[in-house]
DNA sequence: TTTTGCATTTTTGAATGCAAAATCTGCGAT
DNA sequence: ATCGCAGATTTTGCATTCAAAAATGCAAAA
């Protein structure tokens, strides 16, 4: 098993929560399980440990990183800042044939609303999110993307919402569209920075930090 | 040693170009200077891969990250982004004091760009970007902009400028001072992306990528 | 019953050793 | 002289081993 592979699959272990946050990381456990002894396991968790998903303690092991409610905020402020540049940039660069997949994507996902599934709404959403990024044709920004919104993506495409959050969601959606579609790149900023506030506010709101005793696991499980 | 900190030697090795861009890491030797065995070093290297200043090839040991012109501009678009978004926060949130402090690091800068000091005028100028990110008092922010910047630094920090390209960027930081006190983040936001534009494109028309046969190191010696 | 001190056990962090892969070297063929 | 190839050498990646630190358990004292 390659290097990035024992990464994938241990940040794959955290981000399902199969190790929620807080959690000690069995170490020996984990080595069994990936078959691989304790050198590759340890370098993978350093690795993601620089990425923020576990947190290092000197010589008393590794846990899965905990967000305070500050860095469940301090992230999402990042993301906005990312998902806004993204956005500006992807007008400038996106081809039509992008537009008209994020357009079927968005026409999937209000599909998925309007018959009340959220799991694949939070699906397709997050896949337009995506993909508007990895349009913006700059490999380094989907990268930091990338490991940002994993950081936060338990809280952001888990939280449960109220219709009335929901109908905002999928308004602001085709404005982003919409706004992809006119190329208005300003435009766009603006919408995805203000959906994302919003979510924001939901998930604080919803008290779904990763703080102590408040374990997300339970609440979605 | 602890682990943190043979990842930061070996980053400031690398930020030194003491190994040039594009160089093969010596393991054996690194070994033998930091006086440790291959295994922390190792970790060390893996972390330094994930930032993206180490490049890994399987069975072909490590190499110093080598950034094309497509990856510098990408890597200054994205600090655009968020130095952008910094300055927006930082308004909001930066005190009296902090003010003043850089307004200080800034009358320092306009001396040494007076006395025609370079490498002082740059180590304020740093300062300073620094300084208006930190005040945006949002660490996942902070981080990651170092982490950006790290691998842009030796472009941005070290490329020579024509007297007019100087005197320019003296003027917008005029400019940036005079946001930061009015408080005035959409203002402060343009002008850093301006900053900065200008800043990649005289690092790009310098050809300061770090491609094939363009040896950093050698340039700035 | 609770607390404190000590010995034991467990776990961590790092060095070493070993097998596999890649690179280097030298020799012969073209 | 150059190219190609077989063997030797080096280097990599990982498992194992070893020492140190922390956690645990237990007994004795308050």
């Amino acid at each position: 098993m390659l290097h990035e592979e024992v990464v994938g699959r241990i940040r794959a272990i955290l981000l399902d929560g199969e190790i929620p946050p807080g959690a000690r990381i069995p170490e020996r456990e984990l080595c069994e399980r990936l078959e691989i002894s304790r050198t590759p396991l340890r370098e993978a968790l350093k690795v993601l440990a620089a990425e923020g998903l576990v947190q290092l303690l000197p010589h008393r092991g590794s846990r899965a990183a905990k967000l305070t409610d500050k860095d469940m905020r301090d992230l999402f402020e990042v993301c906005q800042g990312l998902e806004a540049l993204a956005g500006e940039l992807a007008c400038e660069r996106i081809t039509d044939a992008e537009i008209d997949e994020i357009a079927a994507a968005h026409a999937d996902m209000v599909r998925h609303y309007s018959e009340g599934d959220l799991i694949q709404y939070y699906r397709g959403n997050r896949a337009i999110h995506e993909a508007i990024v990895t349009a913006a044709g700059n490999p380094a920004l989907t990268s930091l993307y990338a490991s940002v919104t994993a950081r936060i993506r338990r809280a952001r495409y888990v939280t449960p919402m109220t219709p009335q959050r929901w109908a905002l969601a999928v308004k602001e959606h085709e404005a982003i569209l919409n706004a992809l579609q006119r190329r208005d790149g300003v435009g766009l900023a603006h919408i995805l920075r203000a959906h994302l506030r919003h979510k924001r506010e939901e998930v604080l709101q919803a008290g779904f930090a990763e703080t102590e005793g408040n374990d997300v696991t339970l609440r979605i499980a």
